[in-house]
DNA sequence: CTAGGTGCAAAAGGTTTGCGGTTAA
DNA sequence: TTAACCGCAAACCTTTTGCACCTAG
């Protein structure tokens, strides 16, 4: 294997703290998400794996993806019943998608006040999560408008 | 067919107002998912639908939702990559699902200042929706930990 | 060395579609 | 009457799984 780099350090640790392997496939699926932080589907991630190992299979890339987020290093993002993509943002944080190219955007949530807060929620309900998804236009393609 | 109810005038009327026909089966879909506010799956509609209609198909289950989502009479719900739920509850609300018992309800958004409103957004991007999911423990749920 | 991981192919599960027969308007 | 709709079955697409081989530790 190449040499090691300060991400592949940082995945080794994770991965080694839930006392799982560091094998190439994982490094590589780990690098093409943080490579282009664009929220790639399983298929995308694929993709881009494939053009570094070209023996890689999809079940491997689904299997990689399941594990980092098993680590803690990324998360799924679900947007409507599209396929899953994966992000590597580890902060509490939600999405907006462009109606028109499609793209996905991280946005902010309220950093005081815990997830939901905005929400009125049954009485003695106990928030563990919030998924937040922004449907609309954005910058780009709002200025295309004009 | 029997007698119409007020449930079945709204419906004809927001149907043929779509230009398409009120059939027995579009009329006994949207009033299973009246009945009982729950938020089912397409198959738990059809196994409530089948109860009335035997002979109505799955396929006509999801067509009869999706024409009900077209005439803006119903909403799909989509929780994580779960099979799709569906909501007549027209008003503009989020979801809280119970990681114990999965139900799911309904829950206010704040009625001023538009959808999303909380969440930092990039600079000139447009909202048009929402969607809200917020994960933890119900009422019951909760006080059955105590 | 060996438990865990990989690649392949097949299965699973939700949803959509094509087609011949049926029905609301 | 006839275009739209229904039931059925097959297709679709994403994701998961079983299994034989391989490899990191």
């Amino acid at each position: 294997m190449a040499t090691k780099t300060d991400t592949d350090l940082l995945y080794e640790k994770a991965i080694s703290r839930c006392g799982l392997r560091f094998t190439s496939q994982r490094r590589c699926v780990f690098d093409v998400l943080l490579n282009k932080r664009d929220h790639p589907t399983a298929t995308e991630v694929f993709r881009r794996a494939k053009s570094r190992i070209s023996s890689i299979s999809l079940a491997t890339v689904y299997n990689c993806l399941e594990t980092l987020v098993e680590c803690g290093l990324a998360r799924q993002v679900h947007i409507d019943r599209e396929p899953t993509r994966y992000c590597p943002n580890l902060l509490e944080h939600g999405h907006f998608v462009c109606s028109v190219c499609g793209e996905v955007w991280d946005i902010e949530v309220p950093s005081g006040g815990g997830a939901g807060m905005p929400y009125r929620l049954p009485e003695d309900a106990t928030v563990i999560s919030a998924d937040v998804t922004l449907h609309g236009l954005c910058p780009r393609c709002n200025a295309g408008k004009n």
